[in-house]
DNA sequence: CATATGTTTCAAGTAAAAATGAAATTAAGC
DNA sequence: GCTTAATTTCATTTTTACTTGAAACATATG
């Protein structure tokens, strides 16, 4: 979760729903944790976005029941699609525009020629990145 | 930088570092960032414990100057090696322990089934991960 | 060796992120 | 449609992370 740039307590109420064989309810998770209802609701909130939770129906009980999504797999597709593709893209697009700028400023033949080159690695790499990282769900065979 | 845990001054230097062709004193990267030398100076060290800067000598000036490694791909494994393979393997240990417990213990049968199975996964995908990941620096042809 | 220049360290200050708690909103059950 | 339980939202507080600046340390040079 610390890699997804999501603070601890989103981590504790994975993975207390992870190792939860029945749904959990909202109160539940934030009793057992110690954490206000207010932090619970915005962790799951989180969780349910990242499709790492979902909520489900339990017969007779008003409140919400969470449960976690156990496929690693899963979690990673998700998370690569709509958090660091979008990211590659707007990196794509800076360098892009990085680029311009300097066939457009006159930079010194030599300059523009080491900065054209900087700009060609950076290239390769949003492209490998683009190729890799979705083949490594694929891969993740669990 | 960000997916690294490092600050956003890290970054900076860093960015500024990769499109210099020369190398930078520290105090040039301070005042070009506006950044205190403390900052800089912290900044450097971090970079340089990542392998992603390297101090050189330049000939008549006392101060040390900095070069970025532009090498994604040596960045990128010397940042597996030294941050993430350390992790995985406190991981490792981390769910034997939790085997330990849970076989020591007396859960109910249902239970045990339930939480051996969830264990598992995070076998699985720790192995998965030390096979994948290093492997991820050998694709990347820059 | 003394001085000046460059660098690191770290306590204190500042900024950013996260948690709280209570008010507002939603919706279930009667 | 009213009541009440459940949930969300958000201003405020708390915590954590980052930056600064000054002192300590290191090192080159005369």
């Amino acid at each position: 979760m610390n890699m997804m740039g999501l603070p601890r307590s989103v981590g504790e109420i994975y993975g207390l729903l992870y190792f939860s064989e029945k749904p959990l309810p909202m109160d539940a998770v934030a009793s057992r944790l110690g954490i206000s209802i207010g932090s619970a609701s915005q962790g799951l909130k989180n969780l349910r976005t990242l499709k790492a939770v979902r909520s489900m129906y339990v017969a007779g009980d008003r409140r919400d029941h969470y449960l976690a999504e156990s496929e690693f797999r899963r979690l990673f597709s998700n998370f690569m699609k709509d958090e660091i593709m979008p990211h590659l893209e707007s990196a794509k697009e800076r360098i892009r525009r990085m680029e311009e700028l300097i066939d457009s400023s006159n930079i010194e033949a030599q300059n523009a020629k080491f900065y054209q080159i900087r700009i060609e690695k950076l290239k390769r790499l949003t492209k490998a990145s683009s190729r890799l990282l979705p083949a490594m769900a694929g891969l993740l065979k669990l």
